[in-house]
DNA sequence: ACTGACACGTGAACC
DNA sequence: TGGTTCACGTGTCAG
């Protein structure tokens, strides 16, 4: 686009502070000129880059593509402050059981002044069939996660009977071998010993 | 802030399109002089609160607070793509257990070939004391989720005794009463069959 | 005819 | 001192 008629661009007659001072027609170009177009352009670009990046837009003006830029923005920072505020409340639910509790420090105490013992013991039944007996100290969830852990190890537990007295918790059960081979009480043991030891 | 010295603002003497000319130093006073005061007031407070939003900033000028707030938006839109899709992992993989597994669907047709029925039955053993009996299909974690529920209900269960067998998982065990009411065995029947019913 | 938006060239000011 | 940014007033054009 050509720039014609501008009063700027003219000669001028006087200037109440600049030192340039011309009478003819000649034309007088400013040191900055080009300088001044490219940084024009350069804010001109910004914004249209700005706008293709919003995707609500309501005019097509620079001070409103600025605006809906802004309020773009809010919405962006609400929406991670939302997101990152459910992402937290679902990891916190998921962890709180492993936070220990007031009564899991005073279930061990409780034990230990009644003289129970942790204990994991498993018997041999037959060739495939165990029966273990584990004492531990009563903590939240924990039956319910070692059940979810020895179904994960591919044991399928029956007869299982819980009892929690005196801040220890006693699980009795028959463990049914589904793996071929014979199941090795020893190494059970070991296994449940880990289970416990680890939730 | 008060402007002077400007060549526009003097007075001119020729003008290749314009209809004004003026040969005295008579001021011109444009139309549009305050409207685009105004306008360009307005896109400068605009940059400003989009540079207050914008928390990294390199520099302070216009061109820059435009880049600055590009950048921030793609960072921010980065951040809502990773945090929903964090989001939805979390939900499936919450959800995965709800969905109905091959051999939960064959429990349900064993069961009715052994002819077992659904079953809850509780007996009160004295005033704060029931004892329950909970016959129902076989279904991945729901023990675990039935002690979660009775837990959450306020209810202490002791002497569980669990026992999974032809697609059908006996629950029995003995309800002590947390609450200083006496527990009525009809009440708690009615909120067990809705907890195996939910879970 | 009038209002709003824009690009333009320019001087001042600030490293 | 150069290079760069800014605000300014103005002409032009579209709705």
């Amino acid at each position: 686009m050509e720039f014609v008629g501008s009063a700027s661009t003219q000669s001028c007659i006087t200037q109440k502070r600049g030192r340039r001072v011309y009478g003819d027609d000649r034309d007088f170009k400013s040191k900055n000129l080009t300088a001044e177009r490219r940084r024009r352009e350069k804010l001109s670009n910004r914004l249209l880059t700005l706008r293709s990046l919003v995707p609500i837009i309501t005019n097509m003006n620079k001070a409103t593509i600025v605006e809906d830029a802004i309020t773009y923005i809010e919405k962006l920072q609400m929406t991670v402050k939302v997101l990152s505020d459910q992402l937290l409340e679902m990891e916190s639910s998921s962890e709180e059981s492993e936070r220990p509790r007031n009564d899991e420090i005073n279930a061990a105490e409780e034990m230990k002044k009644h003289g129970i013992e942790e204990k994991v013991e498993v018997t041999n039944v037959d060739g495939c069939k165990l029966w273990i007996r584990i004492i531990s100290k009563k903590k939240r969830s924990r039956i319910t996660k070692f059940l979810e852990a020895m179904a994960s190890h591919g044991f399928e537990l029956s007869d299982t009977n819980v009892t929690t007295f005196k801040g220890a918790t006693l699980i009795s059960s028959c463990l049914n071998g589904v793996y071929s081979y014979k199941i090795e009480a020893e190494q059970v043991k070991e296994l449940l010993q880990e289970i416990i030891k680890s939730i």
